[in-house]
DNA sequence: TGTTAATTGTTATAATATAACATTGTGTAA
DNA sequence: TTACACAATGTTATATTATAACAATTAACA
């Protein structure tokens, strides 16, 4: 079988719902949203999201077990992702810095470990919480 | 009063054990193996995380759900932490590169954001599993 | 010594995620 | 077009990770 080329319908249900809330969602909240389009289990979220995180539709913010649809439209970066995160209202924007990523995708550790992929979140204060 | 300068009882506890395994390791099985120390609930495991990492002995590998003890003596780079993680062995070792930390600390996004705080988290397999 | 904050102990429960298994759908090649 | 392989679904149960709430105790220090 070649490369799915287009989502299933559960996978597209969920990518549908996280990308027209277009902040963090967690997983359960998704679950609650989407029930009236006939998922009823969390197995059925969790295994969309897997799958969209997998081809790179979605994101995983780890450090709040959330997830978000990316911005770079065609994913060719879904390996190598960085975000930042206001620690106050938990707005969440991904970064997209051609320069850092390439510094990132080059670097290499002293154990000569070759990465191929990697997951990087800022924390900090958003402009508007900074000024409260 | 004065910021803490010696750990209570269960931090103390706890942080023993952590940097005996030294490895990565979850909360729950810290607590299966600090009982015998009289810990006896998830609560008391977790209130000494959080202390732990707020003040930098340990960090918390949040892909993994996991905690290590910090490997930079006085930790005074507690709130920029970087890992390289193996997706075969999960073997986990922090990284302390110098220029890279000093990269990302002065990273500012287009946004303005200024960041207090980062966890960058690399994939890969280690030396051992990239030859099996 | 009185006050405040940190820590502890404890029970219960919330939130996040996966196991296991039976069934159905889909692409492709004989 | 049938048979195969794999992906996806549906479902129930359960595992794993983490916090709420409240009472009691301990430690620092003005």
């Amino acid at each position: 079988m070649l490369k799915q080329e287009t989502l299933s319908k559960n996978q597209q249900i969920v990518l549908d719902y996280i990308e027209k809330v277009n902040e963090p969602i967690k997983a359960y909240s998704i679950l609650h949203n989407v029930q009236k389009k006939g998922i009823k289990a969390p197995l059925q979220v969790y295994r969309a999201l897997d799958k969209l995180v997998e081809i790179g539709k979605i994101h995983k913010i780890e450090s709040r077990n959330a997830f978000v649809a990316c911005k770079n439209s065609n994913c060719q970066i879904s390996k190598a992702t960085a975000f930042s995160i206001c620690e106050s209202c938990e707005e969440v924007s991904e970064i997209s810095d051609s320069k850092l990523s390439k510094y990132l995708k080059n670097f290499q550790d002293k154990a000569g470990m070759k990465f191929n992929k990697y997951n990087l979140e800022f924390f900090g204060l958003c402009k508007k919480c900074s000024f409260k």
